[in-house]
DNA sequence: ATCGTTAAAGTAAACGTTTAAGTAAACGGT
DNA sequence: ACCGTTTACTTAAACGTTTACTTTAACGAT
């Protein structure tokens, strides 16, 4: 085929400047109806399309935002990705995303990544294993907005969070209404907000209805699923199950349910079960787990927007930290009282 | 801050041109090795990050490939995405990923904006409403390598396909097998091959065995969850229940599932069902779905070294079309024989 | 001593835009 | 009739690289 069209060819093509060419097409207001129109059916007519490469050279911004992730094809993450690419399309932003597979190193490869590339704002959520994320001094110099979801940092950028402790408490207590007593809380990494903040609200629920904290009954480890698994693998081994566990996430409860059903222990009846996070299948499952709610749409919202205000305001502002509501979902987990 | 680091600061720190610079970061053979230390070390030492918007302009290339899918948060395609993202990172190339929500239209809008931001190569996937995409002429003739992966259409472009016929055949003969006789088919848009090539598996498998097709039992529309849901409900409204179903894909089954559970009917017992594709929870389901298995990793490590290959060698190639052997795994759908 | 070759740099131009800074003509108010 | 403003355009420069070509010096072989 001929050569790509470029603002050149056109201008050639109307005897105009470049620049008119430009101007035009972008609806500049320097450019008079009636050449915009011209210039428009044209660039129609030759089948010009713009080279975003080299606007974002010349113009400093690439209307982009970096995503980076532990993972995608994970109940909790996929969801919240489909809808951070929702709300950036609302407002004409693209988004470059990445998974760091649950791995640190690739996280900050992807991170000076998505700094090379000149992205305006990055949202990330790190994973399970990140402490220290060095390259945020780099981000900080460059000013270059970041706003942390879910999985933070303590770290001076805006955050996007659920109401962990205030979710867990009211889950937690719930049980201990119910009647439990041996309650065990299975959980992630303590450098992360979600995993400190989730196990505060166990804490606290247990310590209030006066029951004893036992050690062994909380587990640190990722929030895999596989996490899950082994966790109530060896609480069987040490012959000491509890009667509700409380799991940081979603995938931590389904390697229970697994590892359960391997030992031939029933939910709810011989173990019963509540995570934070549930999952869109979740009710195919049986019993179909209860759940603190994550709104993944809400928390794509939100942080999508901040980091639009932090790039579109020229201003530098004190980090935000938005926090979103997280109710208890009963399902077919939790709900009988354990007879005393 | 200090501005951004440009090359130009490294050759002025280091009293050469710009072009030893560049030359030096990317080892290229001009430049002695004690220059190329010193020039890294300095890069090093001023924290210089490449400025890849440049680069990508200036090369003409940009080490990316558009990743275009119908959805992110879905069973088979966030797997697609994850293991197409690890395979280009492995060539280290970098993946743009947009979803067209099953709209043709936003399909279209991604289609140019990947032209536009001047990958180097596509992977799509394209809506279960698409029977054609214009664009397809523009990056024909800018000879941008395309591959098709799993939903594609009949368009001169390389595909990579499961073994849909045959897959569904054997699934179907199963069936058969097992002493079904009233067999319905529940699956997508005909003007996609995966539509059209498991369908016919399914009428090879059933004109063989010598039984009739009813057209009532053929049933088109999309590829969810809802298209699933609302079969079943028909079929029950029409006072016509199959004994089995093959739905086209997994999300389908599910809303036979859900369908079958509102109707009280129990699935295998009253409807047995087998679909096309599991998902990774599938073993928490009751009962596991029988499914036809999609081997979403090989598919995604063929549709990346195709593009790559199209890429990379200059000379054109015929289209090439990779298949992927699809067996059934049976779970505990359509295992046990019907009684006469 | 001379010539072709190689190594290690440098110079100039290009990639396709946008932004900033003019300029010329038309306009509107006094 | 004059001046400031607005309209509609143009020119020049810049964005930060890479690519293609040129230069210089050193080296070996004849």
């Amino acid at each position: 085929m001929a050569q790509k069209i470029t603002l050149k060819d056109l201008a050639q093509a109307l005897n105009v400047s470049v620049v008119t060419v430009s101007k035009a097409l972008r609806d500049h207001p320097d450019i008079s109806q009636k050449m915009k129109t011209k210039v428009k059916q044209t660039a129609e007519k030759m089948g010009y399309i713009p080279n975003i490469v080299a606007r974002n050279l010349s113009s400093r911004r690439t209307r982009t935002i970096g995503l980076i992730v532990p993972k995608i094809a994970h109940y909790f993450f996929s969801s919240l990705i489909e809808s951070v690419y929702k709300y950036a399309a609302d407002r004409n932003y693209e988004i470059i995303l990445t998974a760091s597979q649950e791995n640190p190193e690739f996280e900050s490869k992807h991170l000076l990544t998505m700094i090379s590339m000149r992205v305006d704002g990055i949202l990330i959520s790190v994973t399970d294993k990140t402490d220290t994320l060095p390259l945020l001094s780099v981000v900080r110099e460059n000013q270059i907005p970041l706003v942390q979801i879910d999985r933070t940092l303590n770290a001076p950028f805006s955050k996007v969070v659920f109401e962990d402790t205030e979710g867990t408490y009211r889950a937690v207590k719930h049980a201990i209404d119910l009647g439990y007593h041996k309650l065990a809380f299975v959980g992630g990494n303590h450098s992360l907000h979600i995993a400190r903040d989730r196990l505060k609200g166990f804490k606290k629920a247990v310590r209030e209805s006066g029951l004893p904290l036992q050690k062994t009954f909380l587990v640190q480890g990722g929030f895999t699923e596989a996490d899950g698994y082994q966790a109530l693998m060896r609480f069987k081994k040490s012959n000491q199950l509890p009667e509700f566990i409380f799991t940081a996430t979603y995938p931590v409860a389904l390697g229970v349910v697994k590892a359960a059903r391997e030992l031939n222990l029933k939910i709810p009846d011989d173990i019963d079960l509540i995570s934070f996070g549930g999952s869109a299948f979740n009710a195919f499952i049986t019993p179909a787990i209860s759940y603190v709610e994550q709104n993944t749409k809400e928390m794509a919202r939100l942080a999508v927007e901040q980091v639009l205000r932090e790039i579109e305001d020229n201003e530098t502002q004190q980090p935000a930290e938005l926090r979103i509501p997280s109710e208890l979902r009963l399902k077919e987990t939790c709900v009988k009282r354990k007879d005393a």
